[in-house]
DNA sequence: TGCCAGGCCCTCTTTAGGGCCTT
């Protein structure tokens, strides 16, 4: 339980539904004492991807053409994270996709998933934007490399939930590190929020305030 | 030409609309 995988994916488009297919993942295994353990596999996504898209990212076709396809690659990616819950930075996004992709090769259990994008809403409402890029800078984490690849957000976005861990542990003065993560992983909105910091015993969020 | 998804959350709200965030 106190090991989790963050995950993250690079996408010809926003949407499965709209014929989306993944050119890259990155699974990173965290523990309390940080990052343990690494995945990353670029793939072919067997569409073409559009020109904006490898602007963004900086993969494009040439480099997907050769690597192994999609299905081998999230083989690969469902075993390294095992049955661990799942981080993600906007986690309904890469959720989407691993859990089509997984259903494609009828390996999808249901897991589950934890977004530092609404964590970090609800932690630091002060800051301008909780783009991960922003929330690296603001809140000093480590340069992981280049944004927009895989392996650099995943671990970006590792760094950045054991960074609002610390902060709902200290915020909340909840009783210890465990509590802090599972708090983290189960506070998705407001009100689920509020939830956990009573069922584990830290003080309510308004006598914080 | 210009838009395309979708869940969360805020607000000039709740019989809704729109910004944010991911690629």
């Amino acid at each position: 339980m106190n090991t989790y995988a963050v995950i993250d994916f690079e996408t010809t488009g926003l949407s499965p539904a709209q014929g989306a297919r993944p050119t890259e993942i990155a699974v990173v295994l965290v523990d309390q004492q940080g990052i343990k353990d690494r995945f990353q596999s670029l793939m072919n996504p067997g569409v073409s991807i559009p020109a904006d898209i490898q602007a963004l990212t900086g993969i494009s076709n040439a480099m997907v053409k050769k690597a192994p396809g999609v299905a081998q690659v999230m083989q690969q990616a469902c075993k390294f994270a095992a049955n661990h819950p799942i981080v993600a930075h906007n986690a309904a996004f890469d959720q989407k996709f691993w859990e089509v992709e997984l259903q494609r090769l009828n390996l999808y259990q249901q897991q589950k998933f934890a977004c530092s994008m609404l964590l970090s809403r609800r932690i630091f409402p002060e800051l301008p934007n909780h783009r991960l890029g922003t929330l690296v800078q603001s809140l000093k984490l480590p340069n992981t490399g280049r944004s927009h690849r895989a392996l650099a957000d995943a671990e970006a976005t590792a760094h950045l939930f054991l960074h609002l861990q610390q902060a709902l542990r200290s915020r909340f003065q909840l009783a210890s590190v465990s509590h802090a993560l599972l708090l983290a992983i189960q506070a998705k909105s407001r009100s689920q929020l509020e939830a956990c910091v009573l069922k584990y015993g830290g003080l309510r969020a308004e006598q914080m305030a």
